[in-house]
DNA sequence: CTTCAGATGCTCT
DNA sequence: GAGCATCTGAAGA
């Protein structure tokens, strides 16, 4: 499999939030594991026009710094106290624009995901657990231990970077979640997800 | 299945 | 000081 390159998120958001559906997160941990899970949900966000962009008309601050990064970078900021998201900066360099990735499924090395989220083994899980181990943004950080720490981390490897993987058969569409302060921005349909693997 | 409250700390005004 | 691109557990239907 191919890690996709800066080209492939130097594009149009929207694109690059659909096209993302089905190709593979991977994440080396410290320790040298590597974690793979086929990229389930993702929003878009661009700051030209969204009032939901941290970045909304070019505002240059200390957080939004990592939008303005060439494409191809990470974007991880803390939510809420105590919860991370992950991001890929797209579009040309100096538009702030990115792409949340809200969910994913378990691939390979799926066993450290169920010990990060819940701390015990696979086959230990409740069925509830087992379906809701990367299906948010929060979770998907927790379980592959993203933290602030890695934000601006380039998607060319080796610690996170993407790989090719097939497109879905399906994608749905609808409204972004969590943002009902943003006026008009609130409604656009700029989320994205796959059917269930 | 559903709703609901609470946790918790960084960022910008 | 206000608000936030969320999650969890408890309680009710």
């Amino acid at each position: 499999m191919s890690i996709l390159s800066p080209d492939f998120y130097a594009r149009d958001t929207l694109l690059v939030a659909k096209e993302l559906l089905g190709k593979v997160l991977v994440r080396t941990l410290p320790d040298g594991t590597q974690v793979k899970c086929p990229i389930t949900e993702t929003e878009a966000y661009i700051g030209r026009m969204d009032k939901a962009c941290h970045a909304y008309g070019y505002k240059r601050t200390a957080r939004t710094e990592t939008l303005f990064a060439p494409p191809g970078t990470a974007y991880i900021y803390l939510i809420y106290g105590m919860y991370h998201c992950l991001n890929f900066v797209t579009e040309a360099q100096g538009e702030p624009a990115a792409v949340l990735i809200r969910g994913a499924a378990r691939g390979e090395n799926g066993d450290i995901i169920a010990k990060n989220r819940f701390g015990c083994n696979t086959d230990q899980l409740t069925a509830y657990q087992r379906k809701n181990l990367l299906n948010g943004p929060g979770k998907l950080c927790r379980a592959l231990q993203l933290t602030r720490q890695e934000n601006g981390l380039p998607l060319s490897g080796p610690e996170l970077y993407v790989e090719d993987g097939p497109a879905p058969a399906v994608i749905h569409t609808g409204k972004r979640i969590g943002i009902d302060y943003a006026e008009e921005a609130a409604d656009f349909p700029w989320r994205f997800w796959t059917d269930p693997l």
